[in-house]
DNA sequence: ACAAAAGTGTTTCTAATACACCCATGT
DNA sequence: ACATGGGTGTATTAGAAACACTTTTGT
């Protein structure tokens, strides 16, 4: 296997990344935009993303993009890539293909600012979004659809909320992704059942009767097992 | 929206495509694969594939790519990108992102042989393929994954049959792409159910018992109608 | 007549839904 | 005491799964 040039046939195409970033702030879904602060685009709201470099893996150019444009500095509790955008004509530079990511950020990532080439970053409603620059509109759309297929699957909504969370918390995680109201009696059920939360054991504090805690449980629980 | 050209961060890298296009043939979930004809991984089975052209939206270049390589002549009954592959050492040629498309290809698609590069095509198994060169083992098996998730969604599974067909072939189709066995009568119950297949009125004769044939009922029952 | 494949019903179990009241705490 | 939010149980329905024999044709 020797090491050999790309063929002439070979497209120098522009190959980016763009990272759709949710998390839950004020009891609702919000998604992490910047401003842009370059030609083409500039002072609009965008995705974070950039440009791959040449001896980078596609995940971490999504996490490198996510953590130099907006500042974040909590680890995603997921990333992973969904779709990629490659529209002819969807970025008016030349050809640009963008390998779309979706990440969910824990609770507490709240502070965030412009770096880079972003005069700044912010939280929006992830179903009611500002305009946003380039394809980024559908780029959100599609990840919303995708993060509310993966919701049920894979214990994604416990990845929103902090170690341990109250069940009040996780099916407000629901509703808000889902953008539907629940019905508090089934959606325990249903949770309980799967044998994958256990008490904490604690209960927080505040006004009305106080909430048990639940966390992950540590081994998940086969069915047929005690 | 003035044209600009790319920045310098902007990383020149091949843009390809590959294709795994699936069809039936005796009885069995079958892959199109071709016999690379230069290097690297020269006379080694692949994936069609390649570059994609600079003024050329992807999935007309995963349908160039499908026509060329391997000379078929049907169109495709669905062809959608599912997963871009972009790990840094992929290609030895150079950093070479590939968004892989997932094809099916009806009935009546035998006739296969090697154009372009390709010397030749084939047809295999897709559940035990041959070696095959760069990350297509893994490009495949995902495709795979992919299939069988989409399977009942979306009446994927006719499109992998002529115009007419039996329920017998249907449930040859559901067995071959999920690789298990299913109960006849759980099958037809749970298909006609659904209001999507009207019988075609006639009877196609063989060995044993004639089937009775079906269509892709033209306009789909709504719950509630006759 | 027999071999081969198509066709057919019932029972059981599980999961989803709809729905209304009592409980524990802070003020 | 009351306002606030947390917690609980039952009945109904729909879909999934398990399971064996009869029918129609060609030879």
């Amino acid at each position: 296997m020797s090491t050999l040039i790309l063929p002439p046939q070979a497209t120098p195409a522009g190959l980016a990344v763009d990272v759709v970033a949710f998390a839950m702030h004020a009891g609702e879904l919000q998604v992490l935009l910047v401003e842009r602060g370059s030609l083409p685009h500039a002072r609009t709201w965008a995705l974070p993303g950039g440009f791959v470099h040449l001896n980078e893996e596609l995940h971490e150019a999504a996490l490198r993009e996510l953590r130099v444009k907006t500042s974040v500095e909590l680890e995603p509790r997921l990333l992973e890539q969904f779709y990629t955008f490659g529209a002819v004509q969807r970025d008016p530079r030349g050809r640009v293909v963008s390998v779309a990511h979706m990440a969910v950020l824990p609770h507490g990532t709240v502070k965030v600012s412009g770096g880079g080439t972003a005069l700044g970053a912010g939280w929006f409603a992830a179903h009611s979004p500002p305009p946003l620059a380039f394809d980024h509109h559908q780029i959100l759309s599609s990840a919303l659809e995708r993060l509310q297929v993966r919701l049920e699957y894979a214990l994604l909504a416990l990845e929103f909320l902090p170690e341990t969370f109250t069940l009040p918390e996780l099916q407000g995680v629901y509703e808000a992704v889902l953008n539907k109201r629940l019905d508090k009696r089934n959606f325990r059920k249903r949770l309980l059942s799967q044998g994958i939360l256990t008490t904490s054991g604690e209960r927080r504090s505040g006004v009305g009767r106080p909430a048990q805690l639940y966390r992950k449980a540590s081994r998940v629980r086969m069915p047929g097992s005690l």
